[in-house]
DNA sequence: CCAATCGGTAAGTTGTAACTTACCGTTCGT
DNA sequence: ACGAACGGTAAGTTACAACTTACCGATTGG
């Protein structure tokens, strides 16, 4: 089916147990099951999440020990942030010529 | 499955169709059918989209003759975008701190 | 070494969202 | 009043993403 492609930023963070990875990683950097232990779903779960948000460039990660420590990629984020911002921009030129013709009525 | 819930703006515009819907109306209102011969997508299932965005408020509809136009809502479209800025904001926030430490080192 | 911790991966399931076709009601022109 | 255009809805399918459990390799500490 999937009429387009392609894992855009709108993909990765449209899944909401993505989301709350981001924003516990924005906080301070964790293990794996550190991050497992403050969701609701299984540490293999979150290590598939983590997969698509390293992939992405979101998160890098860094070994210690036994454990692997996942933290967020300032680059990543902002390169992710500004892919976003690009529909908007699209968007709501534009869309303002409108609203400005409609106020006009 | 679904961890945890509600249709929030992720995952409104987490649909490429959707996307495109919301794009091409910014530019200019469109019927139903107008609306289907620019995407690869049946009418009906424009119509279901359509339906989505309207009880997100980001469309309204009228009609006119046989025909039912739809544009962009300017004030469900802010609402959404605030909504996603949120996410930015909480995240963003306590996460620059840790960049700012890290350039330290 | 050996046991334990930690995390990635494989394999399988399952819910759901995005589509399709088919049908029906409504509006309009002639 | 009838046929055509238009769009919503019902019903069914199907692909896929998000999970799960089970397993396995790697690292570490005693």
């Amino acid at each position: 089916m999937e009429t387009y492609r392609g894992p855009d930023g709108w993909e990765i963070l449209g899944d909401p147990s993505r989301r709350a990875i981001v924003e516990c990683l924005a906080r301070r950097p964790r293990a794996v099951g550190e991050l497992a232990e403050e969701l609701p779903i299984s540490r293999p779960a979150v290590s598939q999440h983590l997969r698509v948000l390293k992939d992405a460039g979101l998160v890098d990660d860094e070994a210690a020990g036994t454990r692997r420590v996942y933290r967020l990629n300032p680059a990543g984020v902002s390169a992710l942030r500004d892919q976003l911002d690009m529909f908007w921009q699209r968007t709501l030129r534009g869309f303002e010529e409108i609203v400005e013709n409609e106020e006009q009525a």
